[in-house]
DNA sequence: CCAGAAAGTCAACACCTGTTGAATTCTGGT
DNA sequence: ACCAGAATTCAACAGGTGTTGACTTTCTGG
């Protein structure tokens, strides 16, 4: 045996683990699921195909492990209620425009769109972790409809900037669209609603 | 020769070829590009393989055939200024909604997602349609920005409720959805904006 | 009634997919 | 230097894909 427990070093099959997972990654994120092939995945990973099926039992178990994703929404409850849309707003932004963030929101948001287990697992991301966060801010008779407001813009800002680039959103400053998207955030999350 | 023109009867493969188009939406719509086979659309629309790619050169072509679209978008210029939000919205969740709508939006948005042909085919219906209708309102200098902003919430919500059905904007009946996105979409239309 | 065009089918191709089990190479401990 | 066991590759499978060209059926005008 190379080491019982506790080495600090990863050992070898543990880092090319790793690094499989890393391509599975890119290539989900810009081809999305069907696109991508074991192959081609292992050919990045500079690996036997034959390989990441025996590391990671399927191509669908592939999928799920590169997308266990953690949103690391900050603590709304220590936020001024007037800025609650714009810091939101801005995390999500940075979430996405980060050069060092692993793909895992494109990952996910690519393929929920044409894959039901990723549209499964996207739509658990959301209500473990979005619309808990907005329920502790809301009345519980509120806290669904505005945790479905808010994705409902944040995800289109996502889809139209990241993933179609539509002109007019995806070629301006994240500032800028800070700037008039945070409003309606605000909004969604604390206005009276009808 | 059948007929040399104007005979109102469609020609017998005329028939067969607006057949195959049906089903091939119905495929698109419901399984992206890239799951919906030329095999299954023939299976659903009778007929072999083959006379598909007969009649339509390639899958491709298929695809641009099916997805060639007209939003239908309302002149907005006769719509008194206060109630464009709210008739926009109106209108974007009917032609969604409607049962007798063929699925070209959601094919579009499902494709173009994941497939960069649809992606520019939905860029040129977004710039060409809802970006001139647009700018036919606001001054030039805004016109994009505004247009980027609608889209990004009008998408937002076709994705969240039509696609991945997240609850709390996909279980609520359209009025209420309406009523909440209705003056998002005014804000961006007629708003000042910084 | 029948030639010829139109409409549609058949069988096959070349290629690509995820996955498998056996075979091989590599590596660390004695 | 040896060798167990881990790490990795090889070759192949069964099945599915878009597409093609030759063939057959169906229809229709003279």
């Amino acid at each position: 045996m190379t080491s019982t427990r506790d080495d600090p070093r990863p050992t070898k099959s543990q880092r090319t683990k790793a690094a499989i997972l890393v391509a599975a990654r890119e290539h989900f994120a810009r081809d999305g699921y069907d696109r991508t092939t074991v192959r081609s995945v292992a050919a990045q990973a500079s690996v036997d195909p034959a390989l990441v099926i025996r590391y990671f039992s399927s191509k669908e178990a592939l999928f799920a492990a590169a997308v266990d994703v953690d949103l690391m929404l900050p603590d709304l409850a220590s936020v001024p209620r007037g800025e609650l849309g714009a810091r939101l707003t801005r995390h999500f932004l940075e979430r996405w425009e980060g050069g060092l963030s692993d793909d895992v929101l494109v990952i996910l948001l690519r393929s929920a769109v044409s894959n039901e287990q990723a549209a499964d697992r996207l739509r658990a991301v959301f209500s473990e972790q979005v619309a808990s966060t907005i329920g502790a801010l809301a009345p519980r008779r509120d806290a669904g409809r505005r945790a479905g407001l808010v994705a409902s813009q944040l995800l289109g800002l996502a889809l139209t900037r990241y993933l179609l680039r539509l002109p007019g959103i995806a070629d301006r400053p994240a500032d800028d669209v800070l700037a008039d998207v945070g409003p309606t955030i605000q909004r969604y999350l604390t206005q009276d609603l009808g």
